[in-house]
DNA sequence: ATCATGACCATCC
DNA sequence: AGGATGGCCATGA
């Protein structure tokens, strides 16, 4: 079963619109905290098995890199959906994050 | 309660 | 530019 914490990550990464991406950084102050960056990440990796599904591929780190797309089965079905979705990947990368940025706090 | 781990972040060298 | 270090905090054993 998932803890609250991880509900409110999935809730908020559910509701990133297509074509955008997040932070793990800017989830995190969103949540009320800033240090939880890396529990954001960790939630991600019960993502999977988490329903309905999370949209964790829209998630990257503070420099738009791709870090856990090794986490993804397969890995490059990252990059690939988000090239779906409109948003281009270059050497693991989001191109022209700045951009595609979706800040909760901002947005919300 | 303590220890070790982690899909991070910022800083320092 | 790129590697190493410390800090942040939730989770599980």
């Amino acid at each position: 079963m998932e803890t609250d914490f991880y509900e409110m990550v999935y809730e908020l990464v559910r509701l990133i619109p297509r074509g955008r991406v997040s932070s793990y950084g800017a989830i995190a102050k969103s949540l009320g905290a800033g240090g939880t960056a890396r529990m954001v990440g960790y939630a991600m990796r019960h993502a999977g098995t988490a329903y309905p599904p999370v949209p964790a591929h829209r998630v990257v780190n503070s420099s738009g890199l791709l870090t856990g797309k090794f986490h993804f089965d397969p890995p490059e079905a990252m990059e690939e959906r988000l090239a779906a979705e409109g948003v281009s990947v270059k050497d693991n990368k989001v191109v022209d994050f700045k951009k595609v940025h979706w800040d909760p706090r901002k947005e919300l």
